[in-house]
DNA sequence: ACATTCTCCGACTCTCCGGTCGGAAAGCTG
DNA sequence: CAGCTTTCCGACCGGAGAGTCGGAGAATGT
């Protein structure tokens, strides 16, 4: 029983995090997340006390697969150059998906956490969580990119500030490409930005042999 | 008559700023804009039409400042370098404002650009415009310091594409700086990713000589 | 001082939406 | 089938806020 109720609470969640993503937190409305999943809006709350809590519940669901697809890239392969263009193409795919539910909500987030009487406003420790897991992640694939002789030893002290200036800039020009939709090209953007910053962290001064040829050359 | 009226709809409309970036668009009443304003609510209603025309209004009016900070650079130096060191300060001075208006308006019309039913979701031209003017300053300044000598010309054909990874990285940054206040520090990740770009520019392949002095050196 | 126009706003309406409640339907038990 | 529990939801409530309206008061003109 209760297990049957966990599923269909994810459930809801779910549809919640496309409506909200599609909608943004305030214009979506519980009826409208209701009508989606095919239910009264009443049971909804039989699942959920708040609205609030509702969109908790939904950005958790989302952010938990996002971190899950961030680990695969571990799994898949242990070249950190590949890992970093792995990271990259997580961006792109969520760019050319449908909407791009997943950088909406991440635009969604910001602005709940940052404004007064925004969801997360009284809860930030629960982005910063979220956050601080990821960028984790990230900074564990610079330092076994270092150990194996990859990269350069010196960027080990920076590995931090060059995760999150990473995901900033991949963000960054997600957000700009949810604004310029058509006129930016995200993935020469992103392609031009990896090619100049991978050759940054190499061990091998020699860019033109250990460059990044992930996305193909961009400059001359 | 008409001149007084204009300077008050200003008035209103720099007021309306603070209150959008503060509780975002949908959460900003009319009548919290008016008492702040100092105004009743129907006062408001005298010149604009709609809350949506006041937010348009509200966010012209800080663009223009923006732009006009940006082209204050210009005049202020013709070293390239220099120039885009001021950039980044100028979204760093963003930041250490109280509140951080000037971020917290730009998510804001990512949202109100991308969101169904958001205020700029019809009028994307206005914001597409926007965006471009400001790319077009940027641009221009990086083609002067390759006409000055200073920055490698191969750049030339993707400035367009530099100075929107730049605008991204920033925005994005100060994004990430809006969820983990207090947990990043802003200015060294800015300091280490100008440290890392501006070099890549320069014609000279000597860094130590003509390296960024500007926030002083990160790396090793 | 009177008329006219311009500026302002208090009080109102109307719609939308988060959340509640009481009972119907479905499922389980024996 | 009868009794009990769980799941569902239609109908309602209350509050908030966008936008309207009619008139007060100041400014301007004659």
């Amino acid at each position: 029983m209760s297990d049957k109720k966990t599923t269909k609470a994810r459930e809801i969640a779910r549809t919640a995090f496309t409506v909200f993503s599609r909608n943004g937190y305030p214009l979506a409305s519980v009826e409208q997340i209701a009508i989606e999943a095919g239910i009264g809006k009443s049971t909804v709350y039989e699942y959920y006390k708040t609205k609030e809590e509702l969109f908790v519940a939904a950005i958790m669901e989302g952010a938990e697969d996002w971190i899950a697809d961030l680990k695969e890239i571990g799994r898949k392969t242990h070249d950190p150059v590949q890992r970093l263009n792995l990271i990259a193409d997580l961006y792109l795919k969520n760019h050319e998906e449908e909407q791009q539910p997943g950088t909406r909500m991440f635009v969604e987030v910001v602005t709940q956490t940052c404004l007064q009487g925004g969801v997360f406003y009284d809860r930030p420790h629960l982005i910063r969580e979220l956050h601080q897991r990821i960028v984790r992640i990230m900074v564990d694939y610079l330092l076994a990119g270092v150990s194996r002789g990859q990269l350069r030893p010196g960027i080990a002290r920076h590995a931090e500030k060059i995760c999150i200036n990473l995901m900033a800039y991949l963000d960054g020009i997600l957000m700009h490409g949810l604004i310029e939709e058509g006129y930016i090209n995200i993935r020469e953007q992103i392609a031009l930005f990896m090619e100049q910053m991978i050759p940054l962290l190499l061990i091998s001064p020699d860019k033109s042999i250990n460059g990044n040829q992930h996305y193909g050359k961009i400059t001359e």
